[in-house]
DNA sequence: AGGATGATTGCCT
DNA sequence: GGCAATCATCCTC
């Protein structure tokens, strides 16, 4: 079964702990996350760090909701809603589901480049504006648990200038998806 | 009303 | 390794 809303209402971090390894589906292509990183209203890298806008308004709606914003006029990025103010990137997964619609979404690549970011991840599933603010409980979404326990590691953030302290990025030890080693 | 900027990616040297 | 693409949002005047 697909993960509860109440899975969300905790804090974030170990929101995003628990999701490494958990099977992400979109109209029912995916796969299991490797990498997530995360946000909360404390945290001057966050969107959410200077108060509700309309960009960020899904931050602070209800748990278990999906946020999707634009980043670079050019990709999209999903992250899960937890907490009010506080949210999860979901940065890369290992394609399992769909691989052939993947594959031509983002144009004939291999499979360690299909998800491994992201704005790769985004087009891969076919995620855009579209998404932002629907229930994650419901189709077109689907979170499976994982089978088996993961071998997690963390480390800094990528690609933030602020907060660069907190080690938020969770993966998935040694992992070929991720959209870098883990350093 | 105008300008700086970004939780990225892919192509070029 | 360096940098351009591309634009809605947000902040400042």
């Amino acid at each position: 079964m697909t993960l509860p809303k109440s899975f969300f209402d905790r804090p974030v971090a170990e929101v995003a702990r628990d999701l490494i390894g958990v099977t992400l589906l979109v109209e029912g292509i995916g796969g299991p996350m490797v990498e997530v990183e995360a946000y909360d209203q404390a945290d001057p890298a966050s969107h959410s760090f200077k108060g509700p806008t309309l960009r960020n308004g899904a931050m602070f709606g209800p748990p278990g909701h999906a946020y999707v914003y634009k980043i670079y006029g050019i990709h999209w990025c999903l992250n899960f809603v937890c907490q009010p103010g506080s949210a999860v990137l979901v940065r890369a997964l290992e394609p399992r589901h769909g691989l052939e619609l993947m594959q031509e979404r983002r144009g004939g690549l291999g499979e360690r480049q299909l998800c491994s970011g992201p704005g790769k991840l985004c087009q891969a599933l076919g995620v855009d504006i579209g998404h932002n603010g629907l229930p994650l409980d419901a189709l077109p979404f689907e979170l499976l648990p994982a089978s088996e326990s993961q071998d997690v590691a963390t480390g800094p953030r990528i690609g933030i200038t602020k907060g660069v302290e907190t080690p938020w990025r969770f993966v998935r030890r040694g992992s070929p998806f991720l959209s870098k080693p883990l350093s």
